[in-house]
DNA sequence: GTCTATACGCTGATAGAC
DNA sequence: GTCTATCAGCGTATAGAC
């Protein structure tokens, strides 16, 4: 009776136990503000498992790190894979990122709001590693194949990613209300043809000095 | 004899020792990888000096914190009473925060690559902080105008400045290798106009849908 | 106001039983 | 492999002399 199995589930494991907890408390409060004890008791582990798991703290960081890079690898992987046009996959890698901002916040937090190398020291800067490298190349082919104009490749990079980068910011920062999903269609347009009105000027401004002041 | 007075010029006050060298440590560091210790070192003051003037560690953040905020605060203040037109004003402080990057990137990367609500839990965050408001005014103040298009606000702000910051944030990071206001007319251009090529799709791409599949 | 020496709590980490 | 009890060290903060 396979039906009765089914009322002592296999409880979940260990190791994604933690890594939760960690993440949940990590987005929460911080890496520094998040005791090893913190995560032992939202985990209902002992302290031990952790060290024997993870190494440490920082071993739990460094793993939840790479789960989350991973997991967004094959997030660009798959959109490579269904999606022909370059220009097309940036789109979709977009409505995507707006998605999980809403079902998956605590990964996108992770992701855009942590600093993590000042808790992963050795780890390069998350902008080298592996899903952003891959969506730079998408980028370039989408330039060489003339889907997305000749500037240069970091402007279009930053022009397509920069603006909806920042309303993730800003709607894990509570200051966007709404879903982002609302705003795909409106951030994929101003990003593509950009944001000039009508009446207004669409050139460089002119020679405008003003001097710097900062003190420190 | 003014000029024999000189020889012996005054210090630089206490206060900004202790701030600047908390600065350079912080952004170096992380501010929870630096300790009291650390910054009384390489500010040349003793330990009692910087919970006399500044209450502890968290105070000298917090006056750094205002301190750099109200100076971007009178940069945008300036550009305000400089230049007429809203549109160009954006422009003008994407000049000026480009300008900013290379002279004094220790400010950058304190405002953008800082994350303030780990160490200062009290404060609003930094986008709901006077400059950063005032700069969505002046959005508003556009697209009421007629300059940038009437698509929401948000999106708006985030295509016109969300690109600069982008390219802030890897020239920090090091992988931009040139200086940033070599890249201003093409970041403004590409805003503003949009990043379409010629060959390319400029529409919204049809109904795709990959799931999610994100495990934690 | 400035400094030195000191205290104390917290946190990361370990040892050893089960 | 899992757990509990305990340790050692660091880092904040203070007390008190000058």
């Amino acid at each position: 009776m396979p039906y009765l199995r089914r009322v002592a589930p296999t409880p979940e494991p260990l190791d994604c136990r933690i890594l939760s907890a960690a993440l949940d408390l990590f987005v929460e409060n911080g890496y520094h503000r998040v005791s090893v004890h913190e995560i032992q008791k939202h985990a209902d582990v002992s302290i031990g498992s952790i060290y024997n798991h993870f190494g440490g703290k920082e071993g739990v960081a460094k793993a939840l790190y790479k789960h989350i890079l991973n997991e967004v690898d094959e997030l660009v992987e798959d959109v490579s894979h269904e999606i022909a046009s370059p220009s097309e996959q940036c789109k979709e890698i977009i409505r995507l990122l707006f998605e999980y901002t809403e079902t998956r916040s605590n990964i996108m937090a992770f992701i855009f709001h942590a600093k993590h190398t000042e808790f992963l020291p050795n780890e390069p800067v998350i902008c080298n590693a592996s899903p952003f490298i891959k969506i730079r190349t998408i980028i370039q082919r989408a330039i060489n194949n003339g889907e997305l104009n000749g500037a240069d490749p970091w402007v279009v990079s930053s022009t397509v990613f920069g603006g909806a980068i920042r309303m993730i910011q800003l709607r894990l920062d509570g200051l966007i209300e709404k879903p982002l999903p609302e705003y795909y269609d409106s951030i994929i347009e101003s990003a593509w043809k950009g944001i000039a009105g009508t009446g207004g000027h669409v050139g460089i401004n002119p020679e405008l000095h003003i001097q710097p002041t900062l003190m420190i």
